[in-house]
DNA sequence: CGATTTTTTGAATCATATCAACGTACGTGG
DNA sequence: CCACGTACGTTGATATGATTCAAAAAATCG
């Protein structure tokens, strides 16, 4: 079936949290699902808005962030099988204090708010898949903040090279500044900086 | 009977998440609980080992922070009526990446990695629990986050006046420079220049 | 190819950190 | 009860690193 098509990636995201998944519960999962695609730069959520829906991305890339001063300020990235949303607006049903935009043509399958607690009633199991999500999200979170309290901004970068390689591809390099908390300048800075180390270190050779 | 003495606090934040909690069921979450007290500066959890419990404060005060080039960074202060932990070790059941101290005479209740899953198995609105809980310690997350990106210091020290009082009379001022993330010299010039600006104001009245 | 966007570079400025010294409050032992 | 030591807070001088403003260079797109 096509709409079976449209959720595959997301039912295997539900049975790898949730092994014994039955099809039924798997079904009613389904018959809550809507599938949403954005072109390049449109607004999922704005500012203000309350978030209706968690959004599971089949593909394209989103980016979340606050507007600060009239300036841009980058919180995360979500690509391909991930989760997507104002997640503190969607549980408290209050106005986002975030954007969420497609910054590529993007594709995603929403869950609504009501449709989610319809789940949780209704097939057990998700009540363990929604801790698990609220976990995850919280153990990314604190990855972030350690990751800022501890490392110097260019450790930091050079992770982001190590650990997300495909956002250098993807993202201009504005956004991988913002994203660090940086000036676009300080990251040229940045790199030039880390080229000529790394220069000096290959000398040592 | 004592044993209820000791964990009434805590029955009533569950009764309070958990509505149509059982007595069968707080009985099966009571079976899983311990108490333990802590002197002030005593060492809660440190870093590098596993947390093997969330715990519960009855009274007291712990802080969390991350030892960063022999500097100590506070994460956060957790005061009584609030579960304490590192969360991501616990539930990862991996290395701590922080230090939990009681910088106050401190009482927790403890529940543990396994008497947690235990109970998640018996108790059936304890998922639900977890849940919340993960969601409110993500919704706090975001809060801070949010904050540290959009306010500058002054906002940040201003706010924290306004919602955690508390805190400037149980915490020395150094340790809210450190959870502020400027040194106390810093925090020092900021007082200094409130004062002033107020002073600046009250004169236009 | 030309137009627009993105990145790089330079110089001036600002904020905070750092280093060092001094002031203050508190508590303990003589 | 006072004197001293320790811990905490304040203040000043200097250094460091990032921001800002401005402009040139490079890359991208129609």
């Amino acid at each position: 079936m096509i709409a079976n098509e449209k959720h595959s990636q997301l039912k295997a995201y539900y049975q790898s949290l949730m092994p014994d998944l039955t099809e039924e519960g798997w079904a009613i999962c389904e018959s809550k699902l809507t599938v949403r695609k954005f072109k390049k730069g449109a607004m999922i959520v704005k500012e203000g808005e309350i978030c209706k829906h968690v959004s599971f991305v089949n593909f394209g890339l989103v980016r979340m962030y606050h507007l600060v001063d009239g300036k841009e300020k980058i919180v995360m990235f979500c690509n391909e099988n991930n989760y997507t949303a104002d997640y503190r607006s969607f549980l408290m049903q209050e106005p986002a204090l975030t954007y969420l935009q497609a910054i590529e043509d993007t594709e995603i399958v929403d869950t609504s708010f009501a449709g989610l607690q319809e789940i949780y009633q209704r097939v057990p199991e998700a009540n363990f898949l929604g801790r698990r999500i609220a976990e995850e999200l919280f153990i990314d979170m604190c990855r972030r903040t350690t990751s800022d309290a501890n490392e110097t901004i260019d450790e930091r970068y050079n992770n982001l090279i190590d650990q997300q390689p495909w956002l250098l591809q993807r993202v201009p390099q504005y956004m991988i500044a913002s994203y660090l908390g940086i000036t676009p300048q300080a990251l040229s800075r940045i790199k030039r900086r880390i080229k000529t180390t790394s220069y000096q270190l290959a000398a040592v050779y």
